[in-house]
DNA sequence: TTGGCAATGCGTTACTATGACACAATGGTA
DNA sequence: TACCATTGTGTCATAGTAACGCATTGCCAA
């Protein structure tokens, strides 16, 4: 089947496999070279930025979309995803970014299910930068990890929902572990330290961010220490399993 | 029309009007003779009780449509609600509850848009009890108010959601204040800490809590003692509104 | 009329958490 | 080999919290 065939088709009987009006979109974070990422894909035609996103199979639980969409575009799987919001502001779903479309795979506005109003719920997730493999969708020419302050004009309210997302991350590093899935599985405390402040955007004092971390548990360190850099060499940590699944279901008091 | 006509109408013709998949629940609280108490109806034919919902128009904000249905079944305007969460497991609606219906309508269960799979957005509101005159809905016998102690057996996964209602009732307790619509406009401190003893489910310290909502500002002591009360008089409060509002966007930290 | 009493208002103390900062240890580099 | 940026550990003042004491109030019973 040829790419504007099936793009025809998920036009006209999309409707037949997922459910009408709803969607799900990902925010998926990442952390490299000191700096927050999130995965977007640029749209064809529009340009565009816009976030990972897709529909529930009519006999999908909401969460399976979301964790199946993650894992087209990034290839990662058993990911902790979670919801945060439901965005429905019945003008959020402008035709305009539609109307390339249009004209390329030739259908009117009123054939398709995918110009009618949707209501999308939000989902973030946060993965290992190193281990993700970007793949674009259909609708898209590229998947690329961007940097958060380095976010150009979004498709549709995709840039309000990215910074409730973002919002959302930072009340959720007071009450539950973060860095897991973001950090590689050896750190330093410099390193987990950066990622915190990068998340918050704001400095933090390295003492007492190290005492800190310490107290809830979740770190172990291990005997050995970063080679090859200047200075006074820092110990590897990796985090403690058990106490860090246990804290995320718990939750940490870990106010900053 | 008749009722069974306007029901059979809905039924058959409700998603020309109505997005379809997707529904509103509403947790409404109320604070009442010292318990906390949850606005429900009671299912004709089938019996159990639900929590109060509805559709979202086609053209209609979500947000609105959660309002909407908050003032059919209670009369209130101006609430503020929030979404705390959606419930999308595909077997949560399940076609039994509506079997009843079936027989009395006189509907197959494939003709009706309301016998497909239904998502559901959870909606909560904090309400002055006083001021509510419970109004039932056409697929319910009674609308009333029932202790969060005392629920019996529920439709569905309501139960799941009022519990999770609840939790999030509890979690917000400790960033936002909360009171100005559970309380009447002038109350005591023992009927505050009451109020808040009953979400959290657990004693407070008499002292300690005075101190904090005190220090919180959101309370302007009046000039009035509450009279023909047995032992000493207690002071009448009432809400600041001004660092009320402020709160309830800004939060404050409240841990109890 | 008056003293008891239960509830409220106000205060104290010990402890813990937090923010700000000092100083010693380390190990590559000039 | 001395330097020094960076890390590891510790200290201190302060704020916030939990636990509890005591005086005050005002109805009620004797």
């Amino acid at each position: 089947m040829s790419y504007d065939k099936a793009l025809r088709d998920h036009y006209l009987k999309g409707h037949e496999k997922y459910l009408r009006h709803i969607s799900v979109d990902c925010i998926i974070f990442g952390f490299h070279d000191n700096e927050l990422k999130v995965l977007l894909l640029q749209a064809k035609y529009a340009g565009l930025w816009g976030l990972p996103g897709g529909f529930i199979k009519k006999e999908e639980h909401m969460d399976e979309a979301a964790k199946r969409i993650l894992k087209e575009r990034t290839g990662l799987d058993e990911i902790y995803m979670q919801q945060f919001y439901v965005f429905s502001a019945p003008e959020r779903s402008t035709r305009k970014a539609n109307q390339q479309f249009l004209k390329t795979v030739g259908l009117k506005s009123n054939e398709s299910w995918m110009f009618e109003r949707f209501i999308t719920v939000g989902y973030t997730a946060l993965v290992d930068f190193s281990k993700v493999e970007p793949v674009a969708d259909v609708f898209s020419t590229t998947c690329e990890w961007l940097n958060i302050h380095e976010i150009p004009e979004m498709l549709l309210d995709h840039r309000d929902i990215l910074n409730k997302a973002l919002e959302d991350l930072q009340l959720q590093l007071n009450y539950h572990p973060v860095g897991y899935n973001l950090l590689p599985e050896k750190f330093t405390m410099p390193e987990i330290q950066k990622l915190y402040e990068t998340i918050l955007d704001k400095k933090l004092d390295r003492r007492n961010f190290q005492r800190k971390i310490i107290s809830t548990g979740i770190l172990k360190r291990l005997n050995e220490t970063k080679k090859g850099v200047a200075h006074k060499a820092p110990w590897y940590y990796k985090f403690d399993q058990r106490k860090y699944q246990k804290a995320l279901k718990g939750g940490i008091g870990f106010e900053l």
